[in-house]
DNA sequence: ACTTTCGGACGTTCAATCGA
DNA sequence: CGATTGAACGTCCGAAAGTG
């Protein structure tokens, strides 16, 4: 199949995957209920963007879960670097909305899927993920090992006459059209330190506005660690998930989570002909021992050693 | 229940085309 | 000639079918 490409140009969007940088384990009993902190409203000279928020002073809800035992380290430790506080992501979902340290979906809130740049022949043929390793940990796996090669890549048909193209699209002109003018105004670059954590569209704090588009007063707070910037309470402690504040149906925000019409697709009918499957494989699989692959696709270790399966290709680009 | 197969979504590459 | 476009080509998700 993998030599066909002659694909539908509509793509209609596939079931999210399952959000990245899961902890190891997690569960649902560890959720925390929000704690609140007093908020005050931004004083630097920078705009907020909509819907952050500014908190002044950070606290951990609960001391008893506190990593940080530093008897040094005061309870509710006055955090004078500039914030922005929003839910954090849910372990295993997608945000409701952007949120830095989890890698940026798209437009549509999907998870940009990585590649290797050549799968190995038993990964090929099988349609499963292989890795950079050769032998692949797939093929290692199914005692693969010894047949594990890169496939030949087919060159590219030359003199293909492609038709006009379309108008290229200009540099945006002054007036930015196409930007809407709330995110116009959102500074492109934010002052080092600064980051949004999350937009909440408008009403999710819900009864939390302030007057006249004042601050609100209280907003749950979470403990959440970005790598850029050093927080005291990060690892190790229970993400609590935000939910609206009363009355409201929790994941409609989260365009993620839009719920998929059922299979639209027809029942697949096998084929006896199968030229893939003429180079047999023994009879062992990815998940196999392995529990479930984890949610990026990399295969999970029994021993849930992960074996460092990207070896994080080049940044540049051959070209 | 587990394994295998594979349809098709979607990522990557790169020749054709465009515009300066 | 560099930038952009967009289709060829590729990977691999996820669900159905097969198997014991
Ligand atoms: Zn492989
Ligand atoms: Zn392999």
């Amino acid at each position: 199949m993998s030599a066909n490409g002659e694909q539908a140009a509509a793509h209609k969007q596939q079931q999210s995957p399952p959000a990245p940088m899961q902890p190891p384990s997690q569960s649902s009993e560890h959720i925390h209920p929000p704690a609140f902190v007093q908020l005050a409203p931004h004083p630097g000279a920078y705009a907020l963007p909509p819907g952050a928020f500014s908190p002044v002073f950070f606290g951990h809800p609960n001391p008893e879960g506190m990593v940080n035992h530093d008897p040094n380290v005061p309870q509710y430790m006055p955090y004078t670097q500039m914030m922005y506080v929003y839910p954090p992501p849910i372990p295993g979902q997608a945000p409701p909305f952007p949120h830095p340290g989890v890698p940026q979906p798209t437009a549509v809130g999907k998870q940009k899927r990585k590649q290797v740049k050549m799968a190995c022949t038993n990964c090929a043929s099988a349609c499963k993920k292989c890795d950079d390793g050769r032998p692949c940990q797939r093929c290692i796996r199914s005692n693969l090992a010894s047949t594990c090669k890169d496939g030949v890549r087919k060159e590219r048909k030359r003199g293909i006459k492609r038709g006009p193209y379309k108008r290229r699209n200009k540099p945006p002109s002054d007036d930015e059209a196409d930007v809407p003018r709330e995110q116009a105004s959102i500074p492109p670059t934010l002052p080092e330190g600064y980051f949004p954590y999350f937009l909440p569209p408008p009403g999710y704090f819900q009864g939390a506005e302030g007057q006249n588009g004042a601050p609100p007063v209280q907003v749950p707070f979470y403990p959440y660690h970005h790598p850029l910037t050093p927080f005291p309470y990060s690892a190790g402690i229970p993400m609590p998930f935000m939910q609206p504040l009363s009355g409201q149906p929790g994941p409609s925000h989260n365009p993620i989570e839009a719920p998929q019409p059922p299979s639209a697709k027809g029942k697949r009918q096998r084929s006896s002909t199968d030229e893939l499957s003429t180079s047999k494989k023994s009879k062992t699989d990815d998940q196999r021992a392995s529990g479930t692959p984890d949610s990026e696709g990399n295969d999970v270790t029994p021993s849930g050693t992960e074996p460092a399966a990207q070896p994080s290709e080049p940044p540049s680009s051959d070209r």
